[in-house]
DNA sequence: ACGTCTTACGTTACACGTAAGGATG
DNA sequence: CATCCTTACGTGTAACGTAAGACGT
């Protein structure tokens, strides 16, 4: 294929304005130049293009064939070219994030109320799984990006930290530890505990603050899934450790949660791409909002704190 | 458009290959040189098209969708070539040609069977029109070209002489006239005549003859149409001076015709296209078998003669 | 004689190949 | 360590604009 877009542009140019310098000032090129091309196109193709006197200049038979099919050509890729720049604008897109039941309902939600507002042409599917499997989801392909808790080198993904986060204690509004702005670790054994069961990151987490604080925790109920483990907390079965930004679905159950101190427990809140995989422009467009989402949830948050601690 | 089709094919030719050194080996240029058209078209389009680590190369979402649509417009494209150089090559094309109800029965149909053995692909059509019409329908664009007599400089048409004929006089085989190789225009008043009608060019031909032999004719009988004066001779009404190439289609009649001399009347046989206009390659090709046939037939008549002189 | 296409020529820019650098598995 | 992509650099080509020529109206 040894024509150029440019000599079929210019082709198409004069076929419109029937004239060469006409063609040429609205190309913005010298007339000699369209000339050249012209020629050359019809060399390379064997046929005349156009009938040329100084007068007139007209489609042959050839060329008006050509003409026909090669504007449709150029159309064509004229929208694929702009569809293209379309997905690098954030006008139009796709975008697949796996994330644990408690982040797609608690933070993921609102994120992309957020983001929608901006950028309302993309697409977004949110692909709730396991935390374990969130990992192999992107790995696989059937995610672009993963949000959850994910250790620095684990295989086959890119880890960036979005928020570090920390543990709190969730009970009800009028829980006599709602009073204080922070809960120590040694205030936990005299209450009946709700933790997440066994294979859950959260409860290893709970565990690793006890030990640390040198308490041994007895849990009084299991749950596997945060709205359950909040829905007992609700109930006034007891009080649950937990992330803080579950606080976001705890607010309905009339919920408060404090920090766990002594020590600070915390965990952070990742992005994960599959390796060599670079971010689609409307990927890193959601990944800013979620950022920003995070930041102004936690400024909200402290806010709240403060306020409750006066 | 500050896309090249260069830029296209290699993108394509990567994407296909899934590596940039086999697409470089695939294109025949150095492997840098592709880098260099990827990185101009993402910067370009906004988008990275490749997730790209030395060991591997993959579409990107927005390349998948590029891909997607620009390999077929490459298609489409290469098609519209194709299709344009068939045309060059003469594998396709029309041809329409305008001529007179003679001709077009007596020279074109073995004209058109011997270029349809050389250019199976062509398609052709004959419009037979009154020969004072002939010009109008190519000046009008309804035919590609047009066969007749035609004087050097009409109007809105540039004038080729593909052949000069003379008149001759057809009578059938038996006639008295038909011993000699000759035909003097002073033979001509023994005989009942069958003239075409008076607003011919042939009458003008037949008249102008006349005079120059100092002879005044006076037809029986006047036809409008060439094949109608022959089947009036094979009738034995008389005899007509009509132009030799008629001869092709007297044969049939078993008439004869013997070229008239004293003076000898020639007329020639033209072809036509209209002014700046110039010849698709199909016609051209159509016109070179044409002169051909003409000659073949020219020839072979001649040959008849000489024959019949021993 | 004017407007328009073509040819000729010189300059500039850019495309390409070679060679070195860096990353990945 | 081998392979593959990227960067850097120099050279040659070819694309373009200017100016002169040819042509038809």
């Amino acid at each position: 294929m040894r024509i150029a877009l440019k000599q079929i542009e210019a082709f198409l140019a004069v076929a419109e304005h029937k004239s060469f310098s006409a063609a040429a000032r609205h190309m913005g090129v010298a007339q000699p130049a369209l000339s050249i091309m012209i020629r050359e196109m019809e060399s390379e193709l064997g046929v005349r293009m156009f009938d040329r006197t100084t007068r007139r200049v007209e489609l042959t038979q050839a060329g008006e064939e050509f003409r026909a099919s090669s504007s449709k050509v150029m159309e064509d890729l004229g929208h694929a070219i702009q569809n293209t720049r379309d997905l690098a604008a954030r006008k139009r897109g796709r975008i697949r994030i796996a994330a644990s039941p408690l982040l797609s309902s608690a933070i993921v939600p609102f994120a992309i109320a957020a983001f929608h507002k901006d950028y309302p042409g993309i697409n977004i599917e949110v692909l709730d799984a396991p935390n374990q499997d969130i990992r192999e989801e992107v790995v696989a392909n059937n995610a672009d990006c993963g949000l959850g808790t994910f250790s620095a080198h684990e295989e086959g993904i890119e880890r960036t930290v979005l928020m570090r986060d920390n543990l709190g204690l969730f009970m009800p509004a009028d829980h006599p530890l709602a009073g204080n702005a922070f809960v120590r670790w040694d205030d936990l054994p005299q209450w009946p505990l709700i933790a997440m069961s066994r294979n859950s990151g959260i409860r290893r987490l709970m565990e690793l603050g006890a030990e640390q604080a040198s308490q041994i925790l007895h849990p009084k109920f299991e749950a596997s899934m945060v709205t359950t483990a909040l829905a007992f907390v609700a109930a006034g079965l007891g009080v649950a450790v937990l992330p803080t930004y579950a606080m976001s679905r705890a607010d309905q159950y009339n919920l408060v949660s404090r920090p766990l101190v002594d020590p600070t427990v915390s965990r952070d809140l990742c992005l994960i791409r599959a390796t060599g995989k670079s971010l689609s422009p409307a990927v890193s467009s959601f990944i800013t909002v979620l950022r920003n989402h995070l930041q102004g949830m936690l400024l909200s948050n402290d806010h709240r704190n403060k306020i409750q601690d006066l």
